[in-house]
DNA sequence: TCGTAAGCGAGACGGTACGTCTGGTCTTTAC
DNA sequence: GTAAAGACCAGACGTACCGTCTCGCTTACGA
């Protein structure tokens, strides 16, 4: 079965993870437009060439870097609710991580104008999560997009103005606001 | 008595609002990274160092560009409610306008990692939005800034998403789902 | 009979000794290409335009400094060769002025590839001494420019490689040397 | 033995002798201040950038240009007057060469008042003929920079005020000028 | 005494060069 | 075939300087 069949030539070292690690640690430290990409070479111990070999550019590594960071949604329960709380606060716990919001902001940032990454951004960040929401939620892509943008905007806008992550205060109060709002929105 | 004393020297060419305009216009066509200083400075029709003169850097410029863009809140009226939406609609109209949530977006990413923009970016575009509001909704000051970063955003994240305004039903869904936040709040 | 037709309108305020002192203070200080016009002009205590109403140029303004730094040449006595070694100390003494040295090299390198300061610099430095000395040293004009050539080119490149005017007795070997060369070219 | 250990990386291209070409073309056509760095690279069709990283300042680029155009000096002989007349005519033809004096009198002025070019300039272009004379003729090292003073301040003083090489006869009484010199000063 | 001609200070302005930096590609050798 | 090292290209950034211009003010002379 399997045949096991292992492409030809030397394998790839495995230091995606570390070259994420090193791209967020950098972007963290000096922001999204200082982060050169020699720096994060450097900072990983490979050549700049490697990164380019895997990562077209510059954005679309920082793309990878936040959807491995993210990772998937909480599995889904039975109360819509909760679900929603359960998502919220799975988004401010990523966007809190150091780093990810200068990020996600900057390859934000590069997109617009950039039509290559911004196909990269929509389909491997943006379309996972919409896809899974609409199911998950029950609610038309319309809804769960208004969703998403509070949220997410939210957060970022947050993160950004102040350099700190929302406290958990304010996280809550965003859960229930939009908890209220789903309910208003279901039949 | 009032000398009226003009500040000695050659007086300034008024072409403020001229770089303004092109700056946005140029940041709408290519987006923030690829707009450049040159650009503006050629479309205007002045020369780059004039440009430096009066703002000390690109991040500089776009500010004071989004600081005339944006201009003062409508004045506040009786009702809190209404005011939060005339706030809301004015932000929404005002980001909607071409090139200006590139430009927000790609001056956010730039202060991250640069304090002297940051510090710019506060003081003449955040702070004094802040301190009116405060006033007119009669809240406290944590709460205004949830509300801030809730309203912009959103309306920052639907645009870089998606390139378009926010239609204005979900505008009016935004309104109403603060308004009802704004009853809980007040006493 | 001399009408003293003073020109109509404010009569120039007297501050040229005090912008060849600054002009040369600056040079020495700083080399010819670091002595902006600027510096000179803050140094001196008057206006940038100012210095442009009587100079035209930067090269035209040290050129005038030099003029006026070098002043005519000691008279003509009965001894040709005493007055061939005393035109060599004169200019050596002069060279040696702080900023001096540093002042010619730099108008000499500007006039090269800029016609008009080639000319300011031919008619209002150079003739002069060459008229005068091919009078008092009764040689052909060819001769008497290699003499110059010889005379000045070494006592610049003196100053230029090391900063320090050429001692006494180096000066007084060159005297020596011109004299022999004189004398096989009398009649 | 010698392993030959290229060093890593992708070896340097071999412009650098196109680069001094156009460097000195440049600086021949336009005068020293006036010939650009970009204009250089555009001519020699190379970036801006690869100029900078080989050397470090336009002062640089062209100090190295004039090395490589002197070059070594001719071998001495048995005969220090022949010697003297040999070294005097390599110097004649080298600055007579288009654009040597103007780069040689440009370096000059900029390195007065920048310590850094300064250093550059004489440990690359002058220590190395200073040494070799003082061997080859067989003299102090005071007596040998007054030879260089007189016959490259000479030569420089002529190509500056005239625009023109010194014409071969007036090499010529500089060298039967300084071979008599010479003569004075040996045992 | 008043007008007019010119000098002056302060500083904005256009143009242009410098030297730095970055994103992304290409070349060479080693594994 | 992948990796490392680093040269290379294109072009933006921000600074500096030159020489011009604008404008309000001051100093002189002449009517």
């Amino acid at each position: 079965m399997a045949p096991s069949t292992r492409p030809p030539g030397r394998p790839r070292s495995s230091v995606d993870a570390e070259v994420f690690a090193a791209t967020l640690a950098t972007i963290h430290e000096l922001g999204y437009t200082r982060a050169t990409v020699d720096r994060i070479a450097a900072a990983t111990g490979i050549a700049k060439t490697t990164i380019y070999r895997r990562w077209p550019s510059k954005g679309a590594l920082v793309t990878a870097c936040l959807v491995d960071t993210f990772g998937p949604l909480p599995p889904a329960g039975r109360d819509r609710a909760q679900d929603l709380a359960a998502a919220i606060r799975f988004g401010a716990r990523r966007i809190a991580e150091p780093g990810v919001a200068a990020a996600f902001s900057g390859v934000f940032t590069d997109a617009i104008g950039d039509p290559e990454l911004r196909e990269i951004l929509s389909t491997q960040l943006q379309d996972p999560y919409r896809k899974v929401l609409i199911e998950s939620l029950g609610l038309s892509e319309q809804r769960v997009l208004f969703f998403i943008d509070v949220v997410i905007g939210t957060l970022l806008h947050r993160m950004g103005m102040t350099g700190e992550p929302m406290v958990e205060s304010d996280v809550e109060a965003l859960i229930v606001m939009l908890q209220r709002e789903l309910e208003g929105w279901l039949p």
